[in-house]
DNA sequence: AACACTTCGGAAAGCGCTCTCCAAATCATC
DNA sequence: GATGATTTGGAGAGCGCTTTCCGAAGTGTT
C-alpha cells in the first residue's frame, strides 16, 4: 500500500507530496493538518499522494516553526554526586521511579505526548537544562526533586517554563505541585499502632531535611502527642533497606521494650523486619510494624506489611494532566493538588 | 554574569550573538561549535557576546540541519492491549524497567545523550514510530520487546534505524542485541538444587512463548536431565507475584513430595514462598527455592532468596554503548553480547 | 449588473541553525 | 616582488515545515 522509499534514500518531504498531488506545499500542509477547508477533491488527491510516497511529517521541522514539540521532560534533579555514585542506580531500581513513569505515561500516551528523561546533578547542568527548555526543547517538565534545597524549581519558574513538581519543594516557590498529605499518612499509622494497644512506639524516618520525610516525622509526632505519647524514640535512615535494618537495631538497643514502630517507607520497613527477626522479636505479636508507600515490597515481606498507601501513580497521572493544561493555557494560575493516603492493613500491625 | 533576556521575550539567536560580536553568523557558529580555526580575537569577542546575551543554541534548529538529535529512544513494545489495561502499570512498577533505565543512563549521561521514552502497543503505532525514527526523531533506539512475536525488530532493521535490543528477539532478525545466557542461569539453579540433595524438583516458569522464559525452561530441563532427572513438574505463571503463588499451589497439589523448586523470576518466587508457608512447608528445610533476577524482592523476602543474578544494569549499559557506536559508525556489523549470570546464595536454597 | 462578503489556493517569508562556496588575506617560496 | 598554497571570514543556500498575505473565484444582496 504505502510505497516506502527505498531504504537509505532521502525520505519524501511535504514538497514531494505536493508535487505528486499537483498542489502547492501550503495546500498539502493544510490537508495533512486538517486546517481550514480544502476542496474535497484536492483533499483526496493529497492523501493519495501521502500514501503513494509514504510520507511522514518531520516532527523536528514542524516543531521549529510551531514552537511545540509534543514532548514533556521528566527531570530528576539530583544533588551533586560523583558520576560513579551508585546512588542513581539505587534510585532507578526502586519501584518509586517506575511508578511515576507509569502514572505519567498513562496520561501522556493518550495525548500522544512523548516523555523525555533528563537527569541533572550539577548547577551547570541545571542551567543548561533551563536554557534548553526555554528554547522549546520540551513543552514542559515534570520535576522529581531529590535534594533538600534544590535551586531548580525557582529557576524553572523564573524561566517561565511550564512545570509541575511531584512532591512539594522544600523552599517556598510559586510552582505547581502534586503532593501527598504525608502528615495524614503518619497520623493513620499512629492511629493503628495506638489502637492496637502499643505502649512504647518508635519511628524510623528518612533523611530529616527532605520535605516528604520531615512531614512524616512531624505528622507522626503531632498525632502521637495528641494521644498522650509526648515523646517518641526516633532513628533515621536514608530510605534503603540496609539503613532500615541498622535503624531498627539502634532503636532496639536504646529501647528494648519497644512494641510498635512506624517506618517511613516500605524498603526500610523490610530491613526493620529483618533486624526484628534477628533480635528474636515476633511481628506483630511482640512488635507491630507499619510501613509507608504500599510498594511491592510491602506485599512481598513476611509478614506482609501494614502500610500507608501512597497513590503515586495517580499523583503522577494528575501531575501530567496539570502540566498538559498548563501548557495549553499559559495564564493558568499556580495550583496544586494534595492527595490523601489510606492505610492498607495486612499482618504486620 | 549572563544577561538573561527578560522572561517572555524572544530568546537571543545566533544572529543576535553575531551582531553583538560584530561578526557574521557563520563565524559565530564556528566559534561556538569549535570548528575550524578562528582568529583568537574574534573567538573572544564571540564568547563574550554569548555571555552578554545569554545565548543558548536551539537544539531543534541544529538537529534539523545536522540530522543528529543527541537523543536515543527507549522503546517498550507491548502487544495490543486495551488502553486501560493495568499491565503497563505493573510493568513499570517492576524494578526491571527502572534497572534498565538506570543502566542506560549511566552510559548516556556521560555522552550527553538524552533518553526519550516511547511505548507502542499497536502495529499502527509501530509504523508511526519507525517513520518518525527514519525522519531523525532520535539517533537510535533501545528496544524492550515484550510480545512473543514482535514485528518491530524487523521493521527497525528494514528501516535501517540503528537499534539494539535488550533480550534476544523471538524470530531471527539481523539486529544487535544484548542478552543473558538464560540457559546457563537455569543450569546454575539446577546445580544448586541437585547439589543440596533435593529429590523431586519442580519449576515455575514464565509465559512459554517469550524467549527469555523458554530459554530458562529448556536450560533447566537439559541440565536436570544430565543429572538424571529426566522429567520435571512444570507450572507456568506470568512473572507476577500472584501467578507465582498460584503456580506453587498447583505444583504442590500435583506433587506433594516436592522438595525443591526453581522459579523463573523473583517476584513469582516470593509468591511461591507465600504459598509454601500457607501449605506449612518450611523453606529451605522442606522445600528449597531458587529464584531468578536478584531483584530487590529477593533480599526482602523471608527467607532471603537464593537467586540467579541477572546483571541487567550492566547489560543495559552495554546496549547503550553498542548503540552509540552503531550510531557513530553506520557500517558496523551486527554484533551481540551475551552475559553470563551468577548464582547468589542466600537462605532459601 | 454592480457591490460587498466570504471562501480557498498559492507564493513566499520565515523558524534558527549549519556548511558550502568564494573572495580576501596571509604565508611561504623562488 | 610575483607566484602559488594555505587560512580564514562572510554571503547565502538550504534543512522541512507552517502561516501570513494576497488575489482569484464563488455567494448573495440590492
Amino acid at each position: 500500500m504505502s510505497g516506502r522509499a527505498a531504504a537509505g534514500q532521502r525520505l519524501p518531504t511535504l514538497e514531494d507530496v505536493a508535487r505528486v498531488a499537483g498542489v502547492s506545499r501550503a495546500t498539502a500542509s493544510r490537508v495533512i493538518n486538517g486546517i481550514r477547508n480544502v476542496d474535497p477533491q484536492l483533499h483526496e488527491l493529497v492523501w493519495e499522494a501521502v500514501g503513494r510516497t509514504g510520507y511522514v511529517p518531520n516532527r523536528l521541522a514542524r516543531s521549529l516553526v510551531t514552537r511545540r514539540t509534543g514532548t514533556v521532560a521528566l527531570v530528576v534533579s539530583d544533588s551533586e554526586t560523583h558520576d560513579d555514585d551508585p546512588f542513581m542506580g539505587r534510585f532507578f531500581a526502586d519501584p518509586y521511579f517506575g511508578r511515576v513513569v507509569g502514572g505519567l505515561m498513562s496520561v501522556l500516551r493518550r495525548s500522544g505526548v512523548q516523555l523525555a528523561l533528563q537527569i541533572v546533578g550539577t548547577d551547570e547542568q541545571r542551567t543548561r537544562l533551563v536554557g534548553d527548555l526555554r528554547n522549546g526543547q520540551a513543552d514542559g517538565v515534570i520535576v522529581l526533586s531529590l535534594p533538600a534545597h534544590d535551586p531548580l524549581p525557582r529557576m524553572l519558574t523564573e524561566g517561565e517554563v511550564p512545570a509541575v513538581m511531584i512532591g512539594r519543594p522544600a523552599d517556598t516557590v510559586p510552582i505547581n505541585y502534586v503532593d501527598l498529605a504525608n502528615d495524614i499518612g503518619a497520623a493513620l499509622a499512629a492511629d493503628r499502632l495506638v489502637g492496637r494497644g502499643c505502649q512504647l512506639i518508635g519511628m524510623i524516618s528518612g533523611p530529616v531535611d527532605v520535605p516528604a520525610s520531615s512531614d512524616r516525622i512531624s505528622g507522626f509526632r503531632r498525632s502521637m502527642a495528641r494521644r498522650g505519647h509526648g515523646w517518641i524514640p526516633l532513628a533515621s535512615g536514608n530510605f534503603t533497606q540496609a539503613s532500615g535494618e541498622a535503624a531498627m537495631c539502634s532503636l532496639l538497643t536504646g529501647h528494648p521494650g519497644l512494641d510498635g514502630v512506624f517506618v517511613a517507607n516500605d524498603l526500610m520497613a523490610v530491613g526493620a523486619l529483618t533486624a526484628l527477626r534477628a533480635a528474636g522479636r515476633r511481628v506483630p505479636q511482640d512488635v507491630a510494624v507499619v510501613g509507608f508507600d504500599d510498594s511491592s515490597a510491602a506485599l512481598a515481606a513476611s509478614p506482609p506489611l501494614t502500610t500507608v498507601r501512597h497513590p503515586l501513580e495517580d499523583m503522577a497521572a494528575e501531575s501530567a494532566r496539570l502540566l498538559l493544561s498548563r501548557i495549553d493555557d499559559a495564564s493558568m494560575r499556580v495550583s496544586s493538588v494534595i492527595y490523601e493516603p489510606t492505610l492498607v492493613i495486612r499482618e504486620s500491625a
